[in-house]
DNA sequence: ATCACTTCTTGACCTAGATCAATGCACAAT
DNA sequence: ATTGTGCATTGATCTAGGTCAAGAAGTGAT
C-alpha cells in the first residue's frame, strides 16, 4: 500500500493485447494499491509518472476487522469491473460473469444481465447465438 | 445499508435518457449500498428481483474510523467510474474527468488520460478538436 | 380461448470509436 | 545542424455494438 507524499502514481493492467489500461492516478495524499490477491487477470501494475516521494504501508489483509474486509472485497470486485468494462469485449465480459456468477445468470432476466455488462439486450441476444453456435 | 439473508436485490442507476444501467446485484449474504453523498449522477436505486429477506443497518458515515472512511471514499469513486464507463459516452467521460481532475490533465500525457478513460489517444485527440470547436 | 403484457430473438441499418498508416512537432543527444 | 525518439494529430477505413422495428414465444387474467 502506497501512500503519496508528492508526485502522481498511477496503476495500470495490461490486457491480453498487450494494452496498457490506467486504473488510477494518485497524486499527492492519495492512496494505491493492487488489492487483488491471486486473481488472474485484474493484476496492476504501479508506477510513478513524476518524481514522487511515498510512503509505503504493508497490509495484512488476513488480520483486518471483519467488515473492513467486506470493503476491499468490495473495491476488488470494482476494480476487476471497471478494467472489464475498459479492456474487454462484450463476449469476454459476458464469459466472465457466467463463470464468476453461475448462479445469478438462472436467477435474472437476460435484459438485467445486458444491463449489467452495459450492452443492450438484442447485443446479449446475438452474442449469446454467436457463442453457442462456436461449441 | 441492506444486508441479504435471502433473495436477491439490485442496485441501478437510470442515465439522461431514462435507461437503466445495472451496477450490482446482491444475492444471499451481500450488501448493498448507495454510498453516494449527495452526488449528481451515480445515485442508486434499489429493488428486489426475488422475494427478500433483508437486514436494514444504518451508517452514520460521519461516525467511521478515517481509515474506513478512506475505504467507503474509494469505493465512491470506482462506483463513479463504473456508471461512467457502463452509461457515459467518450466525451462524456472527458468532460467529466476534466472537472473532477483539472489538476491531473496538466501533469500527465494524452494518451494516458486516453488510457483512464478507456479509449484511444485518436480518439481523445478529435473528441478534444470537437470540443474545442463548439465553443 | 383470447387478449394483454413482457421477454427474447432477428433483421436492416447506423454510429462511436478502433485500427492502421502517414505526417508534423517538440525536445534531447551527438 | 541533424538525427533520433516519442507524442499528438489527421485521414481513410473497419467493426462492435446501438437503434429501430417487427416477429415469436411464454405467462397470466378475464
Amino acid at each position: 500500500m502506497f501512500t503519496v507524499e508528492s508526485g502522481l502514481l498511477r496503476s495500470y493492467s495490461i490486457d491480453n493485447k498487450g494494452k496498457e489500461h490506467i486504473y488510477m492516478f494518485a497524486p499527492e495524499n492519495w492512496i494505491i494499491t493492487d488489492n487483488c490477491e491471486g486473481d488472474i487477470p485484474c493484476d496492476l501494475y504501479i508506477d510513478a509518472i513524476e518524481d514522487s516521494t511515498i510512503t509505503v504501508t504493508e497490509k495484512d489483509f488476513t488480520k483486518l476487522s471483519s467488515d473492513r474486509k467486506s470493503l476491499v472485497k468490495r473495491i476488488n470486485v470494482l476494480q476487476k469491473r471497471v478494467i472489464m468494462l475498459m479492456s474487454s469485449s462484450a463476449v469476454e465480459r459476458y464469459q466472465h460473469f457466467v463463470e464468476t456468477y453461475p448462479d445469478i445468470i438462472q436467477r435474472v432476466p437476460q435484459r438485467m444481465i445486458a444491463s449489467y455488462l452495459g450492452i443492450t439486450p438484442e447485443a446479449l441476444s446475438r452474442l449469446r447465438k454467436e457463442i453457442s453456435k462456436n461449441k
